[in-house]
DNA sequence: GCGCATTACTAATGCGCATTAACGGACCGG
DNA sequence: CCGGTCCGTTAATGCGCATTAGTAATGCGC
């Protein structure tokens, strides 16, 4: 009487109708006559490496058994049994699927599409301004991610509170966009600094000697990045920088006139650049300016920019400046965060942007 | 000494750099002063119906302990025991984010996100064919998508034994775009039909009486179920549709001249209806012949498209015509997901087109 | 012919969760 | 005051797989 208090076996409800159709690795291993830990480790067996210490005769068996019954391994079980559920999660705090297919976020997602599928990781897509009922917008909103191995973020918005929570939990955060304002958070970015640098050495190259650059008033890294990247270019060609280098304007449609324009180029500037920005103001309003003051473009004057031109203005003639690769960004941000899933280190955050050769760049006019 | 032999424990290998920030419902037990089963119990209380027997003040301390912890459940334990896991699969065998937008499945997914998000389901993008090298194109690409719920397919590409697999292990499944060739498996498409008719009924309606389809030499469903709701509007119109009221061409801009356009109208007829297609042939065709013909469009003869126009040609003078809902088609997909992984019966699966009067279409002229 | 290494395989275990029988306590009618 | 009932909670169990300690079988050397 004093054996273990019987329980009954509680175990899981009845089998739901699929029970029935799918082997299980169990079942293999019956019509093999092994156990279901050869079955295992036949199935799983990695090409790589040393094979497991199988006879090449058992192996069959198991493959044959495994074809003829069909069976498929549950990614499920699978993933519960590794401890990895080969899950990355995207977030936006802006709408994930903005309804604009032009958005800019959508050549992001290209690059990490392909970089996860590459490295063997499904994507989760969590929205954080979702207008769905059942997400609550609050602030665990952000803990779902947690759902996945780690978490891609994309946007500016991102609550600082909760991903430094994350970050401090040691769950694997990357950041797509330059974040350093947070401590320990991965993130890739641009190098608009070096890409900045190069158009700036090309307009040297060719002669010029006095460039201004246009801004907007705006002290977001990317601004911030882009100018420190043409004094730089303008220091390498020996050119000294000066205040006058560097326009920068709070409303550049009103600010540069073609008024301006045509003193600075009285003045001998042969070159401009501009930054790009969100709405491309200032690109915009560089060339209109350039425009009314009569001037043409690479003729009287180059232009530059730092960036790529608004989807508006893509018709027009293909300014010099350089790419942002989100593509590559993208994929770079997901193989970081892969690395950093896999407990590795951190890498070199910055991705290369493309020079664009362009057709708005030539040799400067020989001042009268 | 007869006890049984003892043995070690194997178990596995020691905890991952991530396990310590993940937290387990047991943990969340713990600092709640529960045991994991209540936890259990608590967090995963479905709202409808009886509540489960455990206080409310209990409750709290676990809702409370679960959010500082910022407890997440585990997809993969959780779809192991025989839950569900609140995660919905989206698999496309090309690319979902394709570098070419044009073939994009975006407006799709911005429907299907919503819809998920207000159903309660975050998403998991089942990375298919993408030229990653890492994810063979083996049997098993496509059984992954059971660690979801459900899985919703896109293309057309779709491997068919793999998915009739699917269907038949009664794994929830949806197919976004007809897909009637295998039985048993759920799809939503657009009711091209009825659009089709009506736009035919609203040139009917303006007195057109002679009216011809411009479609291309293909018989995918898409284009079949066009030219039917065409000649059911002509019928309905009263209005014979004999064989010269189609014009099927394998190379539309070949074959549809100015000439041929001429002779048409010459011969009484008024108005045009072209197919939409991946190419948008047959409509860019249209409008070529036409202006080519020297005919002006709304005055000496109607157009319509049977769909929206491509995109380089959205700037010209809006068609009438009808635009397909890919954003309600994507919800409505992934509603009837829902209701399959919820055990219900599908529902209707058509989901109707949106009717443009566009600037194409007005009365016919009077012949001369 | 005994120790020791190697090979080929299996038993046992747990991943994290949901499920359910059982349990202890409060309450209650008789 | 005792058996019964209800209530809140828990222990135990297994989902399907990967992992690893252990074992039986065999080979090898001296």
């Amino acid at each position: 009487m004093d054996q273990p208090k019987k329980r009954a076996k509680p175990g899981r409800n009845p089998a739901s109708a699929s029970r029935t159709s799918r082997p299980r690795q169990a079942e293999v291993a019956e019509l093999a006559g092994v156990s279901q830990a050869t079955v295992s480790l036949v199935l799983s067996a990695r090409g790589d490496g040393r094979a497991a210490a199988i006879s090449e005769e058992t192996r069959q068996r198991v493959h044959e058994a495994a074809r003829s019954l069909g069976y498929v391994p549950d990614p499920a079980a699978r993933r519960l049994a590794a401890a990895r559920n080969n899950l990355l999660g995207v977030f936006s705090f802006t709408a994930t699927f903005p309804t604009d297919v032009q958005h800019s976020y959508y050549p992001f997602l290209v690059g990490v599409e392909q970089e996860a599928a590459a490295q063997g990781y499904d994507l989760v897509l969590f929205t954080g301004s979702s207008s769905g009922g059942a997400s609550a917008v609050g602030p665990e909103a952000l803990s779902r991610v947690r759902l996945a191995d780690g978490c891609l973020f994309l946007g500016r918005h991102v609550p600082r509170a909760e991903l430094k929570r994350l970050v401090a939990d040691g769950f694997p955060v990357v950041h797509l966009g330059r974040r350093e304002e947070l401590e320990g958070l991965a993130w890739v970015g641009a190098d608009y600094v070096s890409a900045s640098r190069e158009v700036v050495g090309h307009l040297a190259e060719l002669g010029h000697r006095r460039i201004v650059l246009v801004r907007e008033d705006d002290d977001a890294p990317p601004s911030t990045d882009r100018q420190q990247g043409f004094l730089d270019g303008l220091a390498a060609a020996g050119t000294a920088g000066g205040p006058g280098a560097v326009l920068r304007c709070a409303d550049p449609m009103r600010e540069l006139t073609a008024q301006r324009v045509r003193t600075l180029v009285a003045d001998g500037v042969t070159a401009f650049v501009a930054e790009e920005t969100d709405t491309g103001a200032a690109w915009r309003a560089l060339i209109t300016a350039v425009r009314e003051a009569g001037l043409s473009c690479p003729g009287d004057v180059s232009l530059g920019l730092l960036g790529s031109p608004p989807a508006d203005l893509a018709a027009q003639p293909v300014p010099m400046g350089f790419d942002i690769p989100r593509h590559r960004l993208g994929a770079a941000a997901v193989r970081l965060l892969a690395a950093l899933v896999a407990g590795e280190e951190a890498r070199e955050p910055l991705v290369a942007c493309e020079f664009r050769a362009g057709e708005t760049a030539g040799p400067p006019i020989q001042s009268p």
